[in-house]
DNA sequence: TTCTATGCAAATAGTTTGCACTAAA
DNA sequence: TTTAGTGCAAACTATTTGCATAGAA
């Protein structure tokens, strides 16, 4: 693993982090998932290479360096992901598999709502669409 | 409490659900309420009327006559509002309020969801704005 | 009377924390 | 060498469940 703009090791570096294998390894794994995915997940991933409470320090380093951030989906367990691109997400009530969408909002939402909710600023938001997937609706 | 439309009894029978004290008691709680509410305060307002592992199965039952939503802002417990009108909240990050916002998507969104996400239907959607209240802005 | 709801206590499960030890810088 | 990170086990806390009893229909 290189230490190249973009890596898991830079972006580590770059937010004043310590680069440990663990973190290295649990940042990689987050980043290779293709949805928000739980901290039990990550330790599975990770074969050992950290613990359950290391992971969840871990995740408590990287969301404070904005390179993570935590989903409120499942109400029985914590879900997390890499920060990027900005994207809300499908929810399939039925199974629970969770697919990423672009939907923006129009920019003048976050704006109105700062008004009508009488708050200082609006900085960011959090959008889940729940429906059947089609998987679902042939059983 | 009297038994006529749009009252908590009325609502009750109307879901097939048996009336009992407790039920009447929560449920009239929970409307009361003017943001998403927790069991524990749920069962502080009752006042020894219903205890938590009650309040628990009166909730689900509750949210399965559609009567009651479940909110995931709070990553450590889970809240509670009742249905009714279809609105949002804007969530202090620094003090936890919520505050309900009458924010509506466009309508076409759902559609292009469902499209994107390769769903079979979209039933419903779950929105929320972060930001920073008044009050803690000028702290 | 019948069948469901409740209360209490015990069991679960996700998450957090204390502490001794290891390793990054 | 210094300071922060990790592993393990114990502690916490929200939520769920078993079971005997109470109560709605």
């Amino acid at each position: 693993m290189k230490d190249e703009k973009g890596t898991v090791g830079h972006d580590l570096k770059k937010a004043g982090l310590r680069m440990t294998p663990q973190r290295l390894a649990l940042l990689s794994h987050l980043r290779a998932a293709n949805s928000p995915i739980s901290v039990e997940e990550l330790v599975r991933k990770g074969k050992g290479a950290y613990d359950t409470a290391t992971g969840y320090r871990i995740l408590d380093a990287l969301i404070l360096a904005k390179l993570v951030r935590k989903i409120s989906i499942a109400s029985d367990r914590a879900l997390f992901e890499a920060t990027g691109t900005h994207h809300h997400h499908a929810v399939c009530t039925s199974c629970g598999i969770i697919v990423d969408v672009e939907a923006c909002l129009p920019k003048s939402l976050d704006d109105r709502v700062r008004v009508s909710a009488g708050f200082e600023r609006i900085d960011d938001h959090a959008l889940e669409f729940f429906g059947l997937c089609k998987r679902c609706a042939k059983k």
